[in-house]
DNA sequence: TGCGCAATCGAATTCAAACGCCATGCCGAT
DNA sequence: ATCGGCATGGCGTTTGAATTCGATTGCGCA
């Protein structure tokens, strides 16, 4: 059952109501400001601007401040994945290996699978030593895409 | 510092993109249909027609399909304080001893705290046995304006 | 009136330890 | 080719016990 959340404007602020169909599940109050609609962020419009240059073809490499949260480990390993180019793959265990340790090989496919930026952290291009595509978070259809998109010849 | 969101429509489907000013911290893929915004179910707008009553005037008690969530215990005091009539107040020794157990006061107190669906449970409706007006999740002047609203004679 | 304090009840929180999952890769047997 | 096991490293999750925290009250004492 989906539940639905609308904001309702009250003489004690703005009131955010939950509910299902079934019926109310929640009223909190809020701080939300009503006057009008904050802006975004410029980051996030800068980050829209160069998502459209890489789905129109352009831009091959992301310039944005990332601030992924992860452990320790996690942060190495999406900082290796960063540092592959545009229209390469790599291995699981290349990974590994440049993190200096090659039987963390199945830490590094769970810490890819928790990269919390995807598309510009590119975790798509991480594939098989067989050279299959396993594994993706938002769907294999997804890294497929992505990697034909990038012009990666698939076996 | 504020987080924001915003959306990304791709050919990947709707991105969310989350960051502050200081960069950008997750992506996320969506199921979110853009044809449309979903209409808001039925028992939602109910609820604002009857909180438009309420803050009006015109309306004393809610009718409404409520589905709280919490444990048994919170769920019977809840039940409680959906008794207490419009414009009285009772204690939370009243309460407690309404419950079979005149020692769970501060566990009253605790749950009462805890209702998710303020207003309309009537949670400001409980207060101090010495008449004072003590604690609201939101704060007290709210709980002072809601009972001053319903005509409550404060001393 | 205004402290300080103890009693009492549920539930949330905390902490540590144990367990199990996984977007791998290798090996051997069908 | 395909399949089933298995080792490996990191981390999330579970479990259970112990502890703490509250939207209280009543009492004693300045």
């Amino acid at each position: 059952m989906r539940v639905a959340s609308a904001y309702y404007k009250s003489e004690l602020g703005v009131l955010k109501v939950t509910g299902t169909e079934d019926g109310i599940h929640a009223v909190e109050f809020t701080n939300i400001e009503t006057t009008a609609q904050m802006a975004a962020p410029t980051c996030l419009r800068e980050c829209f601007r160069q998502l459209d240059e890489y789905f129109s073809g352009g831009r091959q490499q992301f310039a944005l401040p990332l601030k992924p949260q992860g452990t320790d480990f996690q942060k190495a390993v999406w900082n290796e994945l960063s540092k592959i180019p545009y229209g390469k793959t790599v291995t699981y265990m290349h990974v590994a290996k440049a993190l200096g340790n090659p039987n963390a090989v199945r830490a590094v496919g769970a810490a890819n699978g928790r990269n919390p930026i995807p598309i510009i952290v590119p975790c798509h291009r991480v594939i098989g030593s067989n050279g299959d595509l396993i594994g993706f978070g938002g769907g294999i259809w997804r890294k497929e895409f992505l990697l034909r998109h990038e012009k990666v010849v698939l076996i």
